[in-house]
DNA sequence: TATGAATGAGACTTCATTCAT
DNA sequence: TATGAATGAAGTCTCATTCAT
């Protein structure tokens, strides 16, 4: 049963090893994104993170905390990557293409609505507000740049926010798998672009 | 303690009264819809149901056989809700736009990928298989109904299991919220005619 | 470890048996009384009881609904039993010193203060409300007969609460111990007779 | 996360300043006062004192010797109080008012049957034996001056003991409030001429 | 057909205590 | 002198499930 004893007290300081904070963070995210709110029990943390659940309640007073943290800090990531993809000097549909190419790699299915769900159930109020705060803000990147475009006249012109939503939306159903459990539409390249050009074909300008 | 004094033994029989098993299953089909699988507890069924826990397992014998009918039950109504809009005799983009409307209006947001999520992690691998099954068999309606259509010219040719999961997933961004909780399209009518159009945009045939 | 094990669902109907909830409360009154409030477990409670923790909690959902039932339990014990020594056709003096007899024999320390600081901090406070009335009630039972008996010139005129509380106060050192754990005023008889000619001493109308 | 970020290291030491041990032991004390043994923990101590529980640690072994220590702290200074009161050069009568004023003012209600019911069950047996020497102490203090009294022919003869617990459970009836919250018998001086009176009532030597 | 009573396992959380620095 | 990091044990509560009636 017991995996690895560990000792009471504060342990030998490892110069180069990650912050048990942040090693509880990621594991959390990782396994919430994987099972969801109530599936993962702070127990499982503990366990994936080798340390006890004391140790996670030491750095994170509540579940419901730990879930708001992991949520904010998963959406910061993705902002900041969409950013980056967004921000590149090429032509737009390139870059969304680049975007779903870069999330399908990610392989963990990246389902924002089921989150948010998850959210609305299991958090408090004001944890559900940072939530909030932080899913809007990832979406508003993205319909910044939907909104340059259109009036760019690269895209029709439209509900920024909508557009964005779909494209999300599109971009999730990347994950199909057929009965086999293989990816319906081939490799992640073919399918990025087989995602993107439906929304491509929705959103361009034909004038 | 008591909160609702009910009757010993036996009730008398109410013919017009919907049978135990129907009522048990219509109740739970709505809450976990709502709050999903973990969130709600056999007690919470029986509650809303107004009889006892004990009632449920009289006629489900395990609460994952419980969530597996109510998937099964919602799923085929709404194939039989699909199937009923695809089958009339009019222009395919006007089939979708009802069907859009139909589910929108619906007001609860049936969100595929969150059941499946839910059944892959907590059902029994037969009780999962009867589930996809039922998806699949939902989808396929949508599946064959592109085919045609396709074959008809009305639509581009394509893979059309991606078009009806895309279709999917786009119509359930139509129950998309502002900051204010109003819908962001406005209206259902409204709202469901941008959802099909945008749709329609990517996957009509321009010859 | 296992004291005795128990098989799962209804047990089989002991016609002469009392009920499990009595027994849970009675039971649990008995410990809190002598433990106070946090020193008590649920599970303490159950051991106790040779039922299971949950078996508890379907008798009383929390721990502070079980002790706001075991308190006010007790106090109505206690309100009966002080009412039927009170209400009997005997001089006042001889009452009250029966009342200081009966409560010392019980052997447990009723201190209410105690209770109530207990309360205090440990309760809800739709909780707390009941117990504060329960004890008010039981406080009234004794008020209400020094109210009468400074009419009838018995006792001098005074505060009716304050006297209640101070009798009650007198009544709890009566289980004072000496070093050696043996009661400071010997049996209980001279016990109860010396705290009643202490309380008595006061009270006495010398006209 | 860090709500008053400390400095590493020894702080500077500020002349005017307690030292830390005194301020772990009178916060201790009146948090342990206010609510209890098993209601403080060692952490609330901590952030009263704006220290870390380690620090707490470093002075007191265990959470038992802290409470130890404070209860022995606290009745060392209620003793030194009572006997600075009832060394005056005053009518008995009168100190045992002064004696009643001064510690209604103190506001805490300071009842003694609590403590030690607390120690009896959460002390070891050597603490347990430390803080009842104190409280031995303490009484006998009042029962020393009880039974000079008693020498003097001032109060009747009778167990000096019993009359000094007799006076202290009266003296905390004198915190008692009633239903609004105000003190039953008024201001505190008030209060406290009625206390001393009942108590007086029952000791004085008519002859 | 339906219920009331009970359980065992597991969830979240708290807390006294330890130890390297 | 004081702290930050960690633990193990225990506490409150929930829940799917069982069984006699």
């Amino acid at each position: 049963m017991k995996q690895s004893p560990r000792v009471l007290g504060r342990p030998r300081h490892d110069e180069n090893a990650k912050p048990t904070k942040d090693i509880v963070l990621e594991t959390a995210t990782r396994l919430f994104i994987k099972e969801g709110y109530k599936n993962i029990s702070m127990d499982d943390v503990a366990k994936a993170c080798n340390v006890t659940k004391a140790t996670i309640y030491y750095y994170y007073p509540t579940k419901g905390e730990l879930y708001t943290s992991a949520l904010i800090a998963m959406m910061d990531r993705i902002k900041l990557s969409i950013l980056q993809i967004l921000e590149q000097p090429k032509p737009f549909k390139e870059r969304l293409q680049q975007l779903v190419e870069v999330h399908l790699s990610a392989t963990i299915d990246i389902d924002m609505k089921n989150f948010m769900k998850e959210a609305t159930i299991n958090l408090s109020e004001s944890q559900l507000r940072q939530v909030q705060a932080s899913e809007n803000d990832m979406y508003q990147t993205i319909e910044r740049t939907m909104q340059v475009e259109m009036e760019n006249g690269t895209i029709r012109k439209g509900n920024a926010k909508f557009f964005a939503h779909n494209f999300m939306a599109l971009m999730t159903v990347g994950y199909l798998k057929d009965g086999d459990g293989k990816p319906l539409l081939g490799a992640v390249d073919k399918t990025a672009k087989e995602v993107t050009n439906f929304f491509w074909l929705s959103v361009q300008n034909n004038h």
